[in-house]
DNA sequence: CATGAATGAGAGTTCATTCAT
DNA sequence: GATGAATGAACTCTCATTCAT
C-alpha cells in the first residue's frame, strides 16, 4: 500500500488520468505517459506494459473513488422521488463535465475491448446500477410513491438511457436544459413529479 | 452513375464496408482497404484520400440503402401500437446483427469527430428519427391509442434509450429476450401492449 | 512548324513556362504540368518524357525570344556609356521582375545538371554576354569613352557580377535602389558616369 | 559539449555533410543520412527531424568552423593590397575545391528558403563580408594604397561578383587560371597590382 | 530499480511511368 | 494519336519496445 512501488504506480495513475481524459484511449501514447510523468520511458514499462494495462488501472482507481450515490442517500428518510432524482442529476452532472471525464475514453476502451465480458469494471458498474436502482423502484412502489409494474424491466430501461444519454452528450452534445426537460419525462413515467 | 469510376467507388466502398464491420473505424489501415480491394496503393488514393473520407462514403451508402421504416409502414392503416412495434423490432434487428453491423465503427467515428455537429450524417439521422417518432406519437395520441403528455420529450427519450441498448449491445452484449424485454416495457410506458 | 505536332509541343512549353516561373524547376512534378495544360498524362508523355527535357525546350524557347539587346541598339551612334548604361538596365529589369522570371528554376536546373557543359544553352548566353560586351568595352575603348586596360577581364567580370545580382536577388533580395548603386559604382569603374 | 549527445549530433552533421556535398540539398532524403551514418531511421529523427534542419546544423558547423581570413590577418602589419590579395585567394580556394564545397547545396537551400530574411547564417556571413571589405577598403583608402571613391558600394559590389564566380563556377566551371585572371582584373579596379 | 538512446516495423502519401481502350 | 486509371517504388514520420549502462 505504502510501499514505494505502489506509489510511484499510483502517482503514474494519476497524471495518466488527466492524459486519457484529454486525449481519450486510442490517441494516448506510451510517450505521452512518460512526458506527463516526467519519468523514462523503460521506467513506465516497469508497471505498466501498455496503455490498456495503465487505462484499466485508471479505471480501477476510478470505481474506487466513485461514491455510490443512490446507498449514500439511503440512510436518511428521504422520499424515493427525491432519490431518484438525486440519482438522475448525479448523472446529469456528471454527463456535463464531459470535458473532465473519462467517459470518451471508456467508451472507446469498450469498442476495442469487446472480448472482456464479465470481468469488465465499467460492465459491473452498470449491473450494480441496474441492482441499485430496482431496489430504489421496488422501494417507491411498496410505498406507493412510484408507480411501476415492473422495478427490474424499470431499472434497466432507465440505465440504457442513461448510457444513451452519454453516447449522445459524447457525439452530439447535450445542454443542461436538454438534460432537465429529459430528467423530467422519466421522472413522469414513474408517475413522480419534479418538485 | 453507371461510369467505370462510379461503379470503382462502389466496388471499394462495398469492400471497404466489410473491413470497417470487422475492425471497427480507427484500427483500419489504407492497407487493409487496399488489400481488401486488391487494388494498388495509388489506386486508392485516387477515389479516397483517408480512411475517414472512406468511411463517411460508406456511412452515406448505408444511409440511402437504410428503409424510412415509420414512413414505409405508415401508408397502410396500422394502429400506432403496430408502428411503434414494428419500429422497435427494425431496431432489435439493427442491434442483434452487430457483428454485419457498422455501429461499433460509426461510435469509434463520432468519438473522433466531435466537432462535425450537424453536417453529420449519423447525427441527422437520429434527428430525423425523432421528428418521425414525434409524429407517430402525435398520431397516436390524436387517435387516442397512445397515452403520452409529451410527444417529442417522449420521442427524444426513445432515441436516447436505443442509442443506449446499440452501445450497450456492443459494449456487454445483449440477447434477443433483453431486447423483447425492454420493447415490452417501453410499449408499456405508452400504454401499450405487445400483442 | 505548322503541323499539329509542333503547333501542340509550343502550347505545352508555354503553358509550362508559367508552372516553372511560380514553382521553380525541381518542385514541378508531370501532374502539374498535365494539370496546367489540361491534356492527359499520357498525352504529355509524347511530347516530352520527364520535367527536364521539358524545361530544356522552355528556356530555348526563351532564348528565341530574348532580343539581343547590346546589338540592337548598336545601330545608333549611341555612345558606349549610353550602351553600357542601357545594357545594366536591361539586367536590373530583369532581375527585378523575378516572379515572372525564369531564373530561380534556371539556377535549379543549372545545379542539377552540372554534367552538361558546353551544350547548355545558357552556358552559350553567358559566352555569348561575354563576347557583346567584350565588343562593346573595346569600341568604347578606341573612341576614348571608356578606361579599360583588359577588355576581355572587364566583361568576364561584368558577367560574373550579373549573375551574382541575379543569384543575391534571389536569394537574399534587392531593392531597385541597391541595384541603381550597383550600376552606378559599374558605371565608376570604367570611368563612365551615369547622366 | 563533450556529452553523448552532442558528440553523437556532431557525428551525424559530419557525415551529413559528406552527403550533402556529393548529392546537393533537395536530392537529399533521410534514408541517405541513415545509411551514411550507419544509424537506424528512428534514430536520426531522435536528432533531427528532416533534411532542413540537419542542413542548417550543418551551415552552422560550417560557419563555425570557417576562419575570419580578413580580421586573422589584419593583426599583422601587412599592406592592404596583401590583404586584398589574401581575401580573393581565399575565395578562390573556396570556389575551386566545389567538389568538397557546399555551395550547390547552398544554393540549392538558399532556393528554396527565400523567406527567411535575415535570420539566415548565409545571408549573415554575406552581410558580415560586406562590412569586413567595406572595413579593409576604408583604411586602405585612409592609407592611400587603395584608390576608391565609394567603399561600401565597392565592398558590395566585390561580394556580388564573388558570389557570381561561385555560382558559375558550379554552373559552367571556372578553372584556376580564370580566377587568377579575375582576382587581376578586380585588383587592378582598386588600383592595386598583384606582386 | 531507473534511464533514455536506439531500433525497426509499418502507416501515410506522392509521383513518374505504363498500358488497355 | 490521346486518354486517364492503375501501378508500385520511394519517402516521411511515428511508436512500442528493448537493452546497455
Amino acid at each position: 500500500m505504502g510501499d514505494k512501488s505502489t506509489q510511484k504506480k499510483n502517482y503514474i495513475i494519476e497524471k495518466s488520468r488527466a492524459v486519457f481524459q484529454k486525449k481519450g484511449y486510442r490517441a494516448v501514447t506510451m510517450k505521452d505517459i512518460v512526458e506527463a510523468c516526467g519519468i523514462s520511458r523503460g521506467g513506465l514499462y516497469l508497471y505498466f506494459s501498455n496503455t490498456k494495462e495503465l487505462f484499466e488501472a485508471v479505471l480501477e482507481q476510478e470505481e474506487k473513488d466513485a461514491k455510490t450515490t443512490i446507498d449514500a442517500s439511503r440512510d436518511n428518510d428521504t422520499t424515493p422521488a427525491t432519490l431518484m432524482f438525486i440519482y438522475l442529476n448525479e448523472q446529469k452532472k456528471e454527463i456535463l463535465k464531459k470535458k473532465e471525464s473519462l467517459s470518451a475514453a471508456t467508451y472507446e476502451y469498450l469498442f476495442e475491448n469487446k472480448t472482456a465480458k464479465n470481468d469488465n469494471l465499467v460492465i459491473k458498474r452498470i449491473n450494480s446500477d441496474i441492482d441499485e436502482l430496482e431496489k430504489l423502484i421496488t422501494d417507491g412502489v411498496k410505498q406507493e410513491w412510484i408507480d411501476c409494474d415492473s422495478p427490474r424491466a424499470a431499472a434497466k430501461n432507465l440505465v440504457y438511457t442513461i448510457e444513451g444519454l452519454k453516447v449522445t452528450a459524447q457525439t452530439m452534445g447535450l445542454t443542461s436544459d436538454d438534460l432537465d426537460k429529459e430528467i423530467e419525462y422519466i421522472m413522469g413515467t414513474f408517475g413522480l413529479v419534479v418538485e
